[in-house]
DNA sequence: CGCATTTAGTCACTAATTTTGACCGTCACT
DNA sequence: AGTGACGGTCAAAATTAGTGACTAAATGCG
């Protein structure tokens, strides 16, 4: 069997992530921009994946992420443009700005938050519900591993 | 809770994806480049990744991996200067061209297939063999599922 | 306290990558 | 022969990533 065939037929755990990473964001972000969020890249998810409602500091962000911090800032810039966050001083600690989501910020969190759910609960209703649940589990474990032995 | 932190307990399918795509990729290319293919870059995989000891056509390279043919082009450029790769006509399509491995480039593909087994063997020994046969075949799935729904 | 070190964030610059549109030659089909 | 689709490349624009240096504030320590 050719090695594109088998490939395809046994992907690797890079093939599989990196498929599915892809697919996942380009489909959030087509229906994001169904409603109303048409500004927003994939690039921004960086910045309003991991953001807090009460505020989250840029290095907490680019920690998160895995961005640099100068990547956040651009973002953050741009975020701001568009109307998405603001910047407001760290109360704790005078050197830090918090990245506080506006009410359209907010409004995408929760959107995204729930056209991802969505997305899981139709892959769990085709493979089971049970199958999906363990599924997640040993994906979580496993990205926590590959991730420490980095 | 807060929102940052449950993207860290319970992290969603394009969050899990992209760690470990991001680490899959960090290991798999310092590993590489230990055994003399250090000039190798993530991005070479859409064409390694896929490449078939026969020779494969940039276009069944660029749809595989989700590339645009440019990107294939321009990578292909730099993997033949590099000496992994050759562009040799397709006897089958005279407008085609086969991008075949050479005896650099086959070393390169067998010692990443030969990584990704391993890592792959460590994370089944660590959560369970048939556990991660079974995400595996999930993965499969859902990888699939959500390409097709993109 | 006073000094060195670390941390948060930004600025300015450079390199790399992705995306677009046009283009030529060949193929497939009529 | 004529037409539309396909394989690949070129060139240019737009987007994104990576570096080094710098200011201000916090932290640690003698």
């Amino acid at each position: 069997m050719r090695r594109s065939e088998r490939k395809r037929e046994v992907p690797d755990l890079g093939i599989l992530s990196s498929r599915t990473l892809f697919s996942v964001q380009k489909e959030l972000f087509s229906r994001l921009s169904e409603t109303g969020h048409s500004q927003v890249r994939p690039r921004h998810g960086a910045v309003l994946a991991y953001l807090d409602v009460e505020g989250s500091r840029a290095s907490d962000l680019a920690a998160q992420s895995g961005q640099h911090k100068q990547v956040i800032g651009t973002l953050v810039d741009e975020l701001v443009a568009l109307g998405y966050v603001e910047r407001q001083p760290d109360p704790a600690d005078r050197r830090a700005k918090l990245i506080v989501p506006t009410e359209l910020g907010r409004d995408h969190m929760v959107k995204s938050d729930a056209i991802l759910v969505e997305m899981e609960a139709e892959h769990a209703r085709a493979v089971g519900e049970e199958a999906y649940a363990e599924f997640k589990r040993v994906f979580q474990l496993v990205a926590e591993r590959q991730t420490r032995t980095k």
